[in-house]
DNA sequence: TTAATAATAGTAATTGTTACTGGTATTAAG
DNA sequence: CTTAATACCAGTAACAATTACTATTATTAA
């Protein structure tokens, strides 16, 4: 790849991922990007979406289960992820640098990031459980 | 799945991975207990692989690329992950309880684990890097 | 010993993702 | 405003990891 030419298509994908708070599949962009363009290919999407990976201009969530999402929020922070309803959520952590440097002391390699998820059960499922259970 | 018979499939299968310290790929795990029996499946394999792991006898390392990986290793730990070689290696941490009541402060869904993850280079690709270097 | 059934081997199907191909859109130069 | 170069596209095929299906076999309890 010499230099990167425009396209709409591209252009489309980055504004839907970031105006996409639930932290979207690729199957969810495509779907989205359909009504704006109904003949995109679902190629298109993967490539434009590792490209802005690539670029710095989103970021890709592994899943333990499931397809990749994709994050709009380039800033460090970490995820918690529903384990009832898989649903991403943000969480702001004040300063993780120690937790590198806490493990550095017992490890002979050289860390250079860490990533922490959370899991557990969301607002709205909480809820929803609760429900059932009075009835 | 009403109650579970034995199965010396199963028992080699959990028996490698006990013994095994390099968190193998399910690939890595049929390619083992082929030598003792050569015509096991690969379906076989996984199957046996994730009920240790609802037993709760091994655990699943997913990874960002590549494969599932299978850990020995039941007591609560982190692993780094080697972004040339792919290695993974345990790390030991002293209580990471407080993190989770860190991100609880900032968080409205009952938080219930969760898994740090380092990445980095390992003692052997910086040994092998230095000489590269060198030639 | 036998009957019930969990587990198997082998294979097919599914899922998520990447690679290929011929044609199209963008860009820069004349 | 052409035209030429090429990044990008749509569509489709290939791929890797995993799961589901089916007929047969092994384990267990009666």
């Amino acid at each position: 790849m010499a230099t990167m030419k425009y396209s709409r298509q591209r252009e489309s994908i980055r504004d839907f991922v970031h105006s996409c708070h639930e932290h979207p599949t690729a199957d969810m962009v495509y779907a989205g990007i359909r009504e704006e363009f109904p003949n995109i290919s679902l190629g298109t999407v993967y490539r434009n979406l590792s490209l802005l990976v690539e670029l710095g201009e989103i970021t890709k969530i592994s899943t333990d289960s499931g397809p990749d999402r994709f994050d709009c929020n380039t800033k460090p922070h970490s995820h918690f992820i529903c384990t009832q309803c898989q649903c991403i959520r943000d969480i702001e952590l004040p300063d993780t640098e120690y937790i590198e440097k806490m493990a550095a002391e017992n490890f002979d390699g050289e860390i250079i990031s860490h990533v922490t998820t959370f899991y557990g059960i969301c607002k709205d499922c909480l809820r929803k459980n609760s429900f059932k259970k009075e009835a």
